[in-house]
DNA sequence: GGTTAGATTTTGAATCATTCTAAACAGGGA
DNA sequence: TCCCTGTTTAGAATGATTCAAAATCTAACC
C-alpha cells in the first residue's frame, strides 16, 4: 500500500527540484513516493508497476524521465549489480550495496567515514576520486535486522 | 602490434581451461593474447577489433564466447561502471578500479589486504560476501604512472 | 476567461550490447 | 574414413534504455 509523503519529504522533493528550476508533478511525486514507501532498490520496471497502481495512466518513459530528474538533482543513486537493470535508491547517507546472490536482494551497508579515509587512501597521487561505489557479493542468512527496513 | 604469449602464459591459459575441461584453440588464444599485451580494461568491440588485426575471420560471438569462457575459469574478470559496456581485466590480484572521467579510462588500484579487512569489518552479523567490487570514480592528472602499465 | 510559451508526459520507434539459434567446422579416436 | 563432441560462425532475437515527435499541462499574461 503506497502512503502519501510525509510533509517534510515533500518540501524535500520540491525544493531539490527548483534548485535546478523544475517542478513537482502528479508524476513525480508518485514515483518519489513509492521509492520511499519501500527502499528496496526497484529497477524501472518495479517502480513503474508499482506506480501503476496509484496512477493507472502513467508510462514507462515517464518514469525513466521521473527517475533521470531524480538522480540529477541529488534525490536518488543509481545501483548498477553488472549489466543488470538499473535499481533506484533514495538512502542519501554514504552506504555500500550487497547483493544476496542468492535473493537477488540488495541491501544497504552503512558505511563508517573512517573505512571511506582508508579507501581514498589507497589511491596514488594523481588520483583525485569525487565518488567511490562498493558492493558485496555474497549471501545474507537470517532475518532482516539491518539498516534497509 | 601483438606479441606471442610467453611460454608461462601459454601454459596459464592452457591449464586453467583443462581444470574445466575445455582446450586451447586459435581463437582463445588470440584473445587471451589481446588481453595480456595491453591491460587497458577493453570493452569485447575493442577485443575483437585487436584480435582480428592477427585472425581476420575471427567472429564477434566468438569473442564473447572466449571471455565468457575466460571468466568461467577465473583467467579474467570482468570490470562493469554504470550500464556501459563490459570491459575485462586480467589482473588477478585483488584490486579496485579507478575510472578517469575525463578519458574514459579505467586504472587498476591496488587493494591492501588490510583495507579489504576493514571492509568486510562492516557487514552485519549474517552477511557472508564472497566477493567485493570497488570502483572510484574521478579524474587521474599527470602521466602514468601506476600499476595499469 | 482566454492565449501562449515552456515544461512535461506520452507513444512508439530506434539503439545497441548481449544472448540465442542453428548450421558449419575441426579434430581426435574407433 | 566416419563419428562424436566441442567450437566457431552468421544472423536473428532480446531487452533495457534512449530518442523523437506529438499531445498535454501549467503558469504567466492579457
Ligand atoms: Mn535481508
Ligand atoms: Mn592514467
Ligand atoms: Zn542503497
Ligand atoms: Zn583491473
Amino acid at each position: 500500500m503506497i502512503q502519501n509523503l510525509t510533509e517534510h519529504d515533500r518540501e524535500n522533493l520540491q525544493e531539490s527540484l527548483a534548485k535546478s528550476g523544475q517542478k513537482v508533478t502528479p508524476q513525480r511525486e508518485a514515483v518519489f513516493t513509492v521509492l520511499l514507501a519501500d527502499r528496496d532498490h526497484p529497477t524501472v520496471d518495479e517502480v513503474f508497476n508499482r506506480a501503476r497502481e496509484v496512477m493507472p495512466g502513467l508510462s514507462l518513459a515517464t518514469v525513466y524521465n521521473c527517475l533521470e530528474t531524480f538522480v540529477g538533482c541529488g534525490l536518488v543513486r543509481q545501483v548498477n549489480h553488472e549489466r543488470e537493470s538499473t535499481r533506484y535508491c533514495p538512502n542519501l547517507a554514504p552506504h555500500a550495496h550487497f547483493r544476496d546472490k542468492e535473493t537477488g536482494r540488495v541491501h544497504d551497508i552503512e558505511l563508517p567515514a573512517d573505512v571511506i579515509k582508508s579507501l581514498r587512501s589507497i589511491l596514488p597521487p594523481g588520483f583525485d576520486s569525487e565518488a567511490i561505489e562498493i558492493s558485496f557479493l555474497g549471501r545474507a542468512q537470517g532475518g532482516d535486522a539491518h539498516p534497509t527496513l
